[in-house]
DNA sequence: GTGGTCAATGTTTTT
DNA sequence: CATTGACCAC
């Protein structure tokens, strides 16, 4: 431990061994701040003998906390129980033990924002409103802000004249569900820790608490921490408030001001070497920041040497940018660059469409991290909306959700009355004995009554069926299998796997964390509407595609940052507002500085929205870079190759003999269309006729 | 009353 | 371009 902390800069072994008064770490980007946090916890297991299930660290996502956790585990040689985890998480676990004081029931769900999306959308139409001025979506996010302080509800009664009465009814709602949104687990979290015994309880009980990426958390989450360390000052944060990308969500860069605010004795340290990015890389990145107004101030420096010039690729259109793109990671692979020490990244994820095209195209194998998240899918929602319906009584969202999925004939007239009883009659079954009653024909009781089976059936198996076979199961017993036979002749198959790789995730789940039964269902539906993108990230040996937003603290060697254009990065939706603008930048500037060794910004001229050309200009970010730090790439010198192919694969002669990546070289029998998204039916050795999309196809012939 | 088909319509970022 | 809503035939 000794030799390891020798290791350390000056500022670095300061922040490790300072305990004297509550510390304020800000921690530039690349200065090695999760080296910090890992050895002060391992300096305070091994040299200072703190218990370390007493010690609690928390991070920004899951993924960060599992990493934290090995690090420390690689440092100590052993199992160490520290309470790694988010916020969320941390809430989660104070609630399944005291909920009941607040009203929920132990067994509770978390809704996700689509859960939450469907509720609002109930409510909207319950109360006659005008779903164009009150769209679910922002409703749901002025919900949420109401929830997390950044707006009253008076405020924004101006704006939307019902507000306050959806708000208090979707509480309403969600509390009869025994449900709580991610807000509500905060909120709860620091409501059972504002009670005198349960603060006095974990305040003793946690000898240090650490808080990662501090910069992103809200109002809540610093109450919730300074419930636990207020008395004894037993608090390091660690944070940079020039990587602040979260003020959307409630993120208050005032909270680094009140940390010195609420412990006047706080000690401040600043990190302010950087070990990660090329001179060039930080000159760039350092030059960027500079133009915000609102920050505390820092200036990286390292001593790293300036490596590569920044490259910069004035694309024509969307589609010559992701071939540049693509050739030149091709390029680099060809000369020996490993696929996982690539990252592009991008400022919506609209954008990845078109970037994976490119890649397939080239044969690069890629992963895209977020999107649509998989436990976001619909096949997968669907599936544990019966889980759902059969774990709790009381989860209407889901009830309705599988009201007719598969389409069993109930539909919007069933739909109503079955509201009508919820009005009354608490408990899903008891409620659809009654809809089975009130049913106008009988052939709708019969399909009312099958499905009071099939949730009893399920009930009865969570005990006893292991989970692989439960989620099986639920698939026959439902008829959903059928219904994606149905539903979506072309891709049933890929949605069925699916939902058998839920199966083997919750079965591992159950063996890693020995669970079983409802316990297990429980435990694992929070995690999983906990989990985050980067979670989902693989090991393995590919391209990283993901948003500026998932890559917060990650690092790659080569990053390509795409689409730099006004609109887009800034995003238009910022645009109006100084602060709006200055939080694109933090953005931009924590994309920049995840690359180590070189880095490649492109924008293009013409970029398609919906279906129509937009002419762009270059993002205002671009000019903030010095210009001796960047080489704008030729489009000659560009790979050598010729010009571009106007239109990718597809030539204006029919193709002859193409090939897939699944199903190998195939017989063009038909082409219907033109263009990447002809459709073209060819016959495949070994998978028989197929109609697939031109783009998924390379011409042989 | 339900389910299939057609047209319109809408894209920030996410625990 | 892909999802969601409105409309008409069963």
């Amino acid at each position: 431990m000794k030799e390891l902390i020798r290791e350390l800069n000056q500022q670095q072994r300061e922040a490790v061994l300072y305990f004297d008064s509550p510390l304020l770490i800000l921690a530039g980007a690349g200065s090695g701040k999760t080296r910090v946090i890992t050895y002060k916890i391992a300096y305070m297991i091994e040299e200072l003998g703190f218990e370390p299930e007493r010690i609690l660290a928390v991070t920004f996502t899951n993924k960060a906390a599992n990493e934290m956790k090995e690090r420390l585990e690689g440092l100590l040689k052993r199992e160490v129980p520290v309470w790694v985890m988010t916020f969320h998480s941390f809430c989660v676990r104070l609630l399944r033990a005291h909920s009941v004081r607040l009203g929920y029931k132990p067994n509770f769900v978390i809704f996700d924002s689509d859960d939450k999306k469907r509720l609002i959308k109930e409510i909207i139409k319950d109360l006659n409103l005008d779903p164009d001025l009150y769209s679910p979506s922002t409703i749901a996010s002025v919900i949420s802000n109401v929830k997390n302080g950044t707006y009253s509800l008076d405020s924004m009664n101006l704006y939307y004249e019902n507000i306050g009465q959806i708000f208090e009814l979707y509480n309403k709602r969600l509390k009869e569900s025994n449900a709580l949104d991610f807000d509500d687990l905060l909120i709860c979290g620091r409501d059972l820790l504002a009670q005198e015994d349960l603060k006095r309880r974990y305040s003793d009980y946690f000898r240090y608490v650490l808080i990662d990426e501090y910069q992103d958390t809200n109002r809540i989450q610093y109450e919730i921490a300074l419930s636990l360390t207020k008395e004894k000052g037993n608090i390091c944060v660690v944070g940079d408030e020039d990587q602040c990308i979260y003020t959307w969500r409630g993120a208050n860069i005032e909270n680094i001001l009140s940390f010195e605010r609420d412990f006047p004795n706080a000690k401040v340290i600043k990190l302010e070497k950087n070990y990660r990015c090329s001179g060039t890389i930080l000159k760039a990145a350092n030059a960027v920041i500079a133009n915000n107004r609102k920050r505390k101030g820092k200036t990286l420096f390292t001593e790293n040497p300036d490596g590569e010039p920044i490259r910069l690729f004035a694309a024509e259109s969307d589609v010559e940018e992701s071939q540049f793109i693509s050739s030149t990671i091709k390029q680099f692979l060809k000369k020996g660059v490993k696929p996982s020490d690539i990252a592009v990244f991008y400022r919506t994820n609209a954008q990845s469409r078109i970037l994976e095209d490119a890649l397939r195209k080239e044969g690069i194998a890629y992963q895209i991290v977020g999107g649509v998240k998989f436990y976001e899918r619909k096949e997968i929602k669907d599936v544990i909306a019966y889980l759902r319906v059969a774990l709790f009584d009381s989860d209407v969202v889901s009830l309705l959700r599988i009201l007719n999925v598969p389409k069993r004939g109930l539909g919007d007239a069933a739909e109503k009355k079955l509201k009508e009883i919820l009005k009354v009659e608490k408990g899903n079954l008891k409620a659809l004995e009654k809809l089975a009653e009130s049913v106008s024909s009988a052939r709708q009781r019969k399909a009312v009554e099958d499905l009071i089976e099939i949730i009893r059936a399920i009930r009865e198996k969570i005990p006893t069926l292991p989970p692989y076979d439960l989620i099986k199961f639920i698939t026959t017993v439902s008829g959903y299998k059928e219904y994606l036979q149905k539903e979506y002749r072309e891709d049933w198959e890929s949605r069925y796997e699916n939902i058998e790789e839920l199966g083997n995730t919750i079965q591992d789940f159950a063996e890693r964390e020995k669970l079983e039964g409802e316990e297990l269902y429980v435990e694992f539906l929070s995690t999983i509407t906990l989990s985050s993108d980067q979670d989902e990230m693989e090991e393995g040996e590919k391209v990283t595609l993901m948003t500026v937003h998932a890559s917060k603290g990650l690092e790659f060697p080569v990053v390509f940052i795409a689409g730099l254009e006004e609109g887009i990065f800034p995003h238009v939706r910022s645009l109006d507002s100084a602060d709006g603008v200055e939080e694109e930048r933090r953005l931009f500037y924590v994309a920049v500085t995840r690359a180590k060794k070189l880095l490649s910004l492109s924008y293009a001229k013409r970029r398609r929205f919906f279906g129509t050309y937009k002419s762009s200009q270059k993002s205002r970010f671009l000019d903030e870079i010095p210009s001796h730090l960047i080489k704008e790439v030729k489009k000659k010198e560009r790979s050598g190759q010729p010009a571009l192919q106007k239109t990718s694969s597809t030539s204006d002669k029919k193709p002859k003999i193409v090939f897939h990546k699944k199903f190998g070289k195939g017989v063009v029998k038909r082409v219907e269309g033109s263009g990447d998204n002809a459709k073209v039916t060819a016959f495949f050795a070994n998978y028989g006729e197929k109609t697939v999309i031109m783009k998924f196809l390379k011409v042989l012939a």
